[in-house]
DNA sequence: GTCTATATACGGATAGAC
DNA sequence: GTCTATCCGTATATAGAC
């Protein structure tokens, strides 16, 4: 086990699948063409084949990979310290960059848009954004609940209502909108979200 | 004018326009055939072109019907009286429900899939929902400023906020995780908003 | 291993009968 | 106005040369 376990040999699997990746998180699945994808990697479609048996597991690989790729940044520091009112803001303002740097807007969109088609991605998705998102964020605000800077509460639903603000109001309009990000409202956004949070509960 | 002015004529323009909805819906824009659409209304395909002339204007025509449909109910009950602390959980459970009942679930998804390829019509959907759900809770939040029962904020703010929560958490999660939405957890989610806006705010 | 060339089916769209 | 039958481009996938 020197090298990876996965199948990813060949000296053109990176080439094809970050060309299928432009391309499908572009198009979505059914709009994506397997001729557009052998263009953009700059391979025959033959090539194509030859790494994968056919056109959905492609695009199962490409969302395992995105996905994958997506977390190499980390979405805050899970071991912030200080106190609530100063570390929510900084942790809040760096998810919402996290959260509006490709290529995690076009995964958001392309995942809702096959959940239908594709539900176990999908749900690994889900699991995925809990997982190394809420849950550390549950977390940070239990330390503070402990240390007395936060009232009690559940930490688990406040964590959940926060990142579901931040993906509602930054992502998905992002996504409807397509008005080219602007960097500072995605940190009025943020420092919104942290407001309210220490408002209720500090 | 005594009938309509659009061009909703002829005798199967209803079964045409719901048969392409349940498909376009289902499968989205690239996803769905003409041949399914044509079998789904039980027209020939081509009667469905005499009444469209190509395939994306008959996907527009179905955003269009089933965003005016959509609103057919009301999300809330926008002269809703009483104190806030009263009123504010009932106004976000009716949203909750309404968020959660089909066709809207459908449309919030293939509005944000296609919303590349149909901005006009993503930048629709995104300002009625503004216009129909944010701004007419934002009045009602100062109402409440200004009988002093919550304290002075930024209204329109706090509305985003909390529309933002409910779509992410309750919209969103369905969408992933397909799991047959259980209306009491949408009751649990639309509470735990109101929970923390009375707690920031009154 | 990768290519060119091709098999085969299905896509959107239309002609013409009734 | 609506249908059946069909056009023709493009889609996914593969055979066979190099």
């Amino acid at each position: 086990m020197t090298h990876q376990s996965r199948i990813t040999q060949g000296r053109k699997f990176d080439q094809v699948r970050n060309g299928a990746a432009e391309i499908f998180l572009r198009d979505g699945f059914s709009g994506a063409s397997v001729d557009d994808i052998a263009r953009s990697a700059r391979v025959s479609k033959a090539t194509l084949y030859s790494y994968f048996p056919d056109k959905r597991l492609m695009f199962r690989e490409v969302l395992r990979s995105t996905l994958d790729d997506a977390f190499k940044q980390l979405p805050f520091d899970p071991d912030q310290s200080g106190p609530a009112s100063e570390a929510l803001p900084i942790i809040m303002t760096g998810l919402a960059q996290w959260l509006m740097t490709e290529p995690r807007l076009h995964l958001h969109r392309v995942v809702i848009a096959e959940a239908a088609r594709f539900p176990e991605d999908a749900q690994t998705y889900d699991r995925t954004m809990n997982d190394r998102i809420v849950a550390p964020l549950a977390r940070l605000i239990e330390g503070w609940i402990a240390l007395d800077e936060v009232r009690l509460h559940d930490a688990m639903t406040s964590a959940r209502q926060m990142v579901a603000m931040l993906i509602g109001q930054l992502q998905h309009r992002a996504l409807l909108d397509g008005a080219d990000l602007a960097p500072d409202r995605a940190d009025d956004t943020a420092a919104a979200t942290a407001s309210l949070f220490l408002a209720a509960y500090s």
